[in-house]
DNA sequence: CAGTGAGCGAGCTTCCGCTTGACTT
């Protein structure tokens, strides 16, 4: 009979920890924290010291009943939740809401999955350290009265539904600024100069090399080449360097995501995804840390695993120390819980996610790679300039023979043995050819998600738990949208020198080509300004560090939550008063020019169900007159032409047997609308010039989807349909689920009816219109 | 994942951070 109830985060690691305890254990999981503020209210009394009113919210009844029923069996309770400000928070939510007595109740932690440490923890309980509890209490109450008291101003000043809150808002705000700052980037254009030489001294070999200056003009290159044609190329030093290249440190889960990203191409939701199935399949340690830290276990199985693999001399054992802001380490870093498995079974993305993870745990515990960088430079007689050629040699590959570097914003990894032919100071070299070509100077890098992560992580704000659903809500919020964009074409000069002849030609160049890049929708631009003019401090990009010191400073006992929260809230709400009296409403609204016809305004503006084009003021007698704007345009780039072909819609293009046949844009984009049917016009159609014939095709080709009906009793009353998952029955109106195990051809009214009768009443839950998934 | 194709207007929307399994019309 156990007496002993230890209660951890996580079922997976219950099921380890209970193996370790034995048979006086049970381990149960709490599922995260059991209790939060109410979710339909602030949940917080502003009027007496801000007081939080928890709950237990309904997706977690069912773990706290069962907990419930554990305790009674036990006659001492160990919480051993997370050592961190939340995982100390879980342990008090949990004393509170199991009402355990402090007498039986013990709070141990551990932060290594062994035996031994489990051991050791249990020989060393504590009591709830209630600075640090308080310390999670202000940061729970800080995001809720941010959350719950911007986002409504939003609802009131700019569209109903949007949501504010300390990261998410940094989170667009960095990309709408990064946005701002590549439309107001000008590119310097200069020429970049390369060539090609012949080594006198050795047969057959060549040698490139670039020139170590950037001309400004045409001209100065030309001049350049004018002089290159009679000078004398001369080596005028060789020099060698020794360098040594260190391993990357252990993954967490945002150098996970970021290298996922890179590698492979993941968003950072699958690499998370794909992660918890080998968490929970027992083949890596958990997924969500922010610790680098390795356990002394996993090192030494790393280092006799580069032994049986590639010998002594490759190991080089290694501890790294965390550096990121607000770390705060209740785990080890992300590592196989076997390094003698280098792959596992499983489909193709946890096969590359797991090699990974192996590949990179290793190469921490093996050796530096060691190379040798040289340098040859390369006179020009009668010219400042130089030519300069740079070479590689890796002379011991070390940890690079499992890890390659890889560098972001560059796709191939980078090549390390670019080896340079044999060569000595005093050689005289001949130009075989050089060329100029202009190149323009890149803007600042768009974010992906994994370099938003990275960003985020760098300011401090938000957790390894909450980097994947950050990223997915401003998504889904229309804050900002993931896209490819097609490479642009520009035309480049390019100056050749080749056989004492200078020749000049222009040459097509693709550039702009972006691969899911996150850019700024409408709404989050006009957001993003609203916020930046009524609440900057709370988007500054130091206001999470700032708050996190605070809190620091309360689970150190040196300050009370409350007084902390109440200097906060004093100015923060006069913000709110202020922004929600006196601020403009935020429309975004440009003018795009006059209507011809009717010689009215044009603008671009957000409207109730978002970006729209109206014609006509509101004032006037005429009521304004209304379009959604198209999909693939913003209110920044609309012109007025495009705008009032918006007003052509719907466009009657004929008839097909007797029915019309119209085009329109809709909610989910162009349609064709025929009869009471619609069909989705294709990207590769144009809505303005289809034809009636290509509307009739697109009509024929959509496949007829007909209900279909299987059974049917009480004249239609009650209809047994197939629908796009499974059977249903529909009666008066509403639709019940089929069970499972019931067979249409045998299915009678009677049973029809209890399934009906039988079925919960549904409550009508209406989505936002405007609201995709 | 799919299916869908507003506009009246009452009532609702919303945060961050822990953690899994939801199971549709």
């Amino acid at each position: 009979m156990a007496k002993n109830l230890v209660i951890v985060e996580s079922p997976s690691k219950a099921k380890t920890i209970e193996r370790f305890l034995g048979k006086d254990f049970v381990v149960k999981a709490s599922m995260g924290h059991i209790r939060d503020l109410h979710k339909n209210d602030l949940s917080i009394d502003l009027d007496n010291n801000f007081e939080p009113q928890y709950e237990i919210p309904k997706d977690k009844h069912k773990v706290v009943e069962e907990l419930k029923k554990d305790v009674l069996k036990a006659d001492v309770i160990w919480l051993a939740s997370d050592e961190d400000r939340e995982g100390e928070a879980i342990a008090w939510h949990l004393k509170e809401a199991l009402r355990l007595k402090s007498e039986t109740t013990k709070r141990i932690v551990f932060n290594e999955i062994t035996r031994q440490a489990i051991i050791n923890a249990v020989g060393n309980p504590r009591d709830i350290d209630e600075n640090l509890v308080n310390a999670q209490q202000a940061r729970r109450v800080l995001d809720r009265i941010v959350g719950y008291q911007i986002s409504p101003v939003l609802w009131k000043k700019v569209k109903p539904a949007l949501s504010a809150g300390r990261v998410q808002s940094v989170a667009v705000r960095l990309i709408v600024e990064r946005e701002e700052e590549i439309k107001q980037f000008i590119p310097k254009v200069t020429y970049k100069t390369t060539a090609i030489f012949d080594i006198l001294a050795s047969e057959k070999q060549t040698l490139s090399a670039v020139l170590n200056r950037s001309f400004e003009s045409k001209d100065e290159a030309l001049a350049f080449f004018e002089a290159c044609k009679g000078a004398i190329f001369t080596v005028k030093a060789v020099e060698t360097k020794p360098a040594k290249l260190s391993p990357a440190p252990p993954f967490t889960t945002s150098t996970l995501q970021q290298e996922a990203s890179r590698k492979f191409g993941f968003p950072v939701s699958k690499t998370m995804q794909v992660a918890q199935k080998l968490y929970e399949e027992g083949k890596i340690t958990y997924m969500r840390t922010d610790s680098v830290n390795l356990s002394s276990f996993a090192i030494g199985m790393a280092k006799n695993e580069i032994i049986a693999l590639y010998g002594e001399n490759y190991v080089n054992t290694r501890n790294y120390k965390t550096n990121t802001k607000g770390a705060q380490e209740a785990h080890e870093s992300i590592r196989p819980t076997h390094m003698e498995n280098r792959t596992i079974e499983g489909d193709a993305s946890e096969k590359r996610l797991y090699e990974l993870i192996w590949k990179r745990t290793l190469a921490t515990q093996m050796a530096d790679a060691l190379l040798e960088r040289t340098t040859i430079n390369i006179e020009v007689s009668g010219r400042q300039e130089a030519f300069v050629a740079k070479g590689e040699v890796v002379l011991f590959d070390g940890y690079l023979k499992v890890y390659s570097v890889s560098v972001d914003s560059e796709d191939e990894e980078e090549d390390l043995d670019a080896r340079l032919p044999k060569i000595a100071q005093g050689d005289k070299l001949l130009l075989l050819s050089s060329k100029a070509q202009q190149t323009y100077s890149l803007h600042p890098a768009r974010y992906n998600e994994a370099t938003l992560v990275k960003k985020l992580e760098d300011l401090g704000i938000g957790r390894p738990s909450t980097y994947a659903p950050t990223i997915t809500t401003i998504q889904k919020r229309e804050y900002i949208v993931k896209e490819d964009r097609p490479a642009q074409k520009r035309e480049v000069n390019v100056i050749t020198l080749s056989k004492g002849e200078i020749k000049s030609a222009d040459i097509k160049e693709n550039y702009g080509t972006e691969k899911a890049k996150l850019f700024p929708t409408d709404i989050g631009v006009i957001v993003t300004n609203f916020l930046v003019a009524n609440f900057k401090d709370i988007v500054d990009y130091n206001f999470t560090a700032k708050v996190e010191k605070e809190f620091d400073s309360v689970a150190q006992g040196k300050k009370d939550w409350h007084k902390m929260i109440a200097s906060f809230y004093t100015p923060f709400n006069k913000e709110v008063t202020v922004a929600t009296k006196e601020a403009e409403k935020a429309t975004g609204e440009r003018l795009l020019g006059i209507d011809p016809e009717s010689k009215k305004s044009v603008y671009a503006r957000i409207g109730r169900y978002g970006a729209m084009i109206q014609i006509g003021d509101k004032d006037q007698e005429e009521k304004p007159r209304f379009a959604s704007m198209p999909k693939d345009r913003r209110i920044d780039d609309i012109t007025l032409a495009e705008a009032l072909k918006l007003f052509d819609m719907p466009r009657i293009l004929g008839k097909k047997d007797t029915e019309e046949v119209s085009v329109n844009i809709g909610r989910f984009g162009p349609y064709v609308k025929y009869g009471k049917s619609f069909v989705s016009i294709p990207k590769t159609d144009d809505v303005y010039t289809i034809t009636l014939a290509r509307a009739i095709e697109l009509i024929d080709s959509k496949p007829s989807k007909e209900k279909q009906v299987l059974k049917s009793f009480d004249n239609d009353k009650i209809q047994v349909l197939s629908g796009m998952y499974g059977p249903y029955i529909k009666s008066g109106g509403a639709n019940y689920r089929l069970p499972k195990e019931i067979v249409i051809e045998q299915l009678t009214m009677e049973q029809c009816q209890e399934i009906i009768n039988k079925s919960p009443k549904k409550k009508t839950t209406r989505k936002p219109v405007s609201a995709k998934k």
